[in-house]
DNA sequence: TTGATATACTTCATATATGTAGTATTATGG
DNA sequence: CCATAATACTACATATATGAAGTATATCAA
């Protein structure tokens, strides 16, 4: 049984979907932000102080994307952004208050979320699950070395 | 080892992500669609006369977003859309002969998709995987049903 | 039959991404 | 030191989704 035989592909983009979209109810109930925007968050939270280079490298997207989505994260007051000293041209964006609050809002939910797949897979598997995602990522490669990394 | 200690989440967000961004590129070389119109177009031509409602389902989609997308394949000539015979508020969505070449192209491209994932997965492996994955889905139940599957 | 409700779809506002092109600013080789 | 290249970001067009609200059409119960 081949990846093709099992439409892994689509399975795996229907189940990363469908994982966000409950993802992403649980935390607006609980009053906070999206995934995408706690993905950010936590990484900013983590570093204090980043440029948006380096959260486009951290998340694999592309700077535009992040400059969009740091237009709305300092709207919603959750984090600040100012000049660096060091270089004229990056941003050096931290956290504000409301946005470490959001962060600690969304704590439970994301519990729930891990609580489908520890039910979905078992202890082994986890491991075998995320050491193979893992190794897909590694067989890829950074994105953006387009030619290099055949897919 | 728990999903959280693996941060599995995100990890299968940035896979599927990452995944995604290969395989447009990959099908977009190859003169064809993307991997979102390929999702569609697959059903549609397996199935030779679908709704809209039916392609929602079946996608795990809100029906907006296949009005978007059928709108998108109908202008790229991939697709026709006339009423239905029993049900007037109904489409009857079908594939075009652009659409089923479009189809064909992007054979080659998705086995190299497909291969990545055999690589990183042993057969055993791509079975457990599979089979969990449906568990995620099956446990999370149908979409807009929200209430009743807390997740 | 008809009146309430459900269904199939559209429209609009918004979130999230890509990719291309452009603007400053920094770094570097001669 | 300066022309050129690289870097960090912004702006815009587009693709893909959600979710709420609206429009026909269908169905069902009284």
């Amino acid at each position: 049984m081949s990846a093709k035989d099992h439409k892994l592909y689509f399975l795996l983009q229907r189940v990363s979907h469908r994982l966000k979209k409950e993802a992403d109810a649980a935390l607006l109930e609980s009053g906070g932000m999206s995934t995408a925007q706690a993905a950010v968050m936590t990484i900013i939270a983590e570093e204090d102080g980043v440029s948006q280079k380096y959260l486009a490298e951290r998340l694999m997207q592309r700077e535009s994307a992040i400059t969009t989505m740091a237009n709305r994260l300092l709207k919603a007051g959750y984090i600040t952004r100012t000049r660096s000293d060091t270089d004229a041209r990056a941003w050096v964006l931290k956290p504000a208050p409301a946005g470490m609050a959001a962060l600690r809002s969304i704590r439970s939910p994301f519990g729930e979320i891990n609580a489908v797949l520890d039910e979905a897979f078992e202890d082994a598997d986890l491991d075998q699950l995320a050491r193979g995602l893992q190794r897909v990522l590694d067989q890829l490669g950074k994105p953006f070395e387009s030619s290099g990394n055949k897919v």
